[in-house]
DNA sequence: GGTATTTGATATAGTGGATAACAATTATTA
DNA sequence: TAATAATTGTTATCCACTATATCAAATACC
């Protein structure tokens, strides 16, 4: 009965799992006016994301990925045998920041560093066949549970041309 | 305040203010291929988040204020008299971490804290008159560069779609 | 051959987000 | 009414992510 505005995160929970506690009331008190920020792009952009990277890492669980992870798997899927510089790069990552995540797909036996012939300062990357194994299942996850949510709340259709204008603005903006 | 010189803001700050340094070559290796990345609705999602945001505070840098202090301004502007657990809520920001940007604010006499006549625990937000101008220009500025600059990439039109699908996702998904 | 650049790495700092706990105050209820 | 629970603002603290400077090793450039 009480729509409880308190937090976001409960909204989405609940929206999968009903759950009837009594205690989540939260003093009734009116709704607050959002005025301009309704209007506001980068507002619902930024709410949108964080919605989404929440059920990413919900229906990705089982396998310990994070939306991060998940791209430098990807990545280096479609593009063996490149440095860890070239990989940092296409995705944002600035390289001292990339250390520590490889560390950790390393240690998790996904993916392994070699030392290149022709350039001994750089290391070549590569999945692991554990890696290769992760990803799959990754992706199996990623397509049936997480798009499949997000197609089914805007459509196809819409889901396009929503990926559209987002690639877009991420490329021209 | 800190302009990042990370590459995605070198590859922004490029397609608005055309400069041709020779040093900006970065080893002319062939792009990498981000495969089912580019259908990844999350990451555009998020690398479109990251330019809007960027945009944000580059439009609105002569006032000094982050898109977090600018919805806050606009929360209170449109709901005086609420406390800080309803203003917080409604933005997603925790109770204890909207305490030091609340601090912030009043630092630079743009908002204020009154104790409530009712309930002594809560502290009454309101703008300040200054706080209430530097809104208005903050606004102007938004509205003329920074969404402007959306409405021009993308169209009216598109830019509506796209809002409401984002609005969509942040309360349903 | 000497200088500059690149690569991976380390250290470090800043920021945002999250939880636990606390005093003061108010609400509940026994 | 007295005792207990809940709420508010706050502090302290922790974790994740981001950003900069710097380094040694290796390579590229003159």
């Amino acid at each position: 009965m009480t729509v409880s505005k308190a937090a976001v995160v409960d909204a989405a929970k609940a929206s999968r799992t009903v759950r009837k506690e009594p205690a989540e009331e939260a003093t009734e008190t009116s709704p607050l006016h959002l005025g301009e920020l309704s209007e506001l792009l980068g507002y619902s952009l930024k709410r949108a994301q964080l919605k989404v990277f929440e059920d990413f890492l919900h229906c990705v669980a089982p396998l310990q990925l994070t939306p991060a992870q998940f791209s430098v798997l990807l990545l280096l899927e479609k593009n063996p045998g490149r440095n860890q510089t070239e990989i940092a790069n296409t995705l944002g990552i600035l390289r001292p920041n990339f250390v520590a995540m490889l560390d950790g797909l390393e240690s998790r036996d996904l993916c392994a560093r070699a030392r290149s012939a022709n350039d001994r300062r750089s290391h070549i990357l590569m999945l692991t066949d554990k890696g290769r194994a992760v990803l799959a299942r990754a992706k199996k996850l990623v397509a049936s549970k997480h798009e499949a949510r997000l197609n089914e709340l805007l459509g196809p259709a819409n889901r396009a041309a929503l990926l559209s204008m987002l690639t877009k603005i991420a490329r021209e903006f």
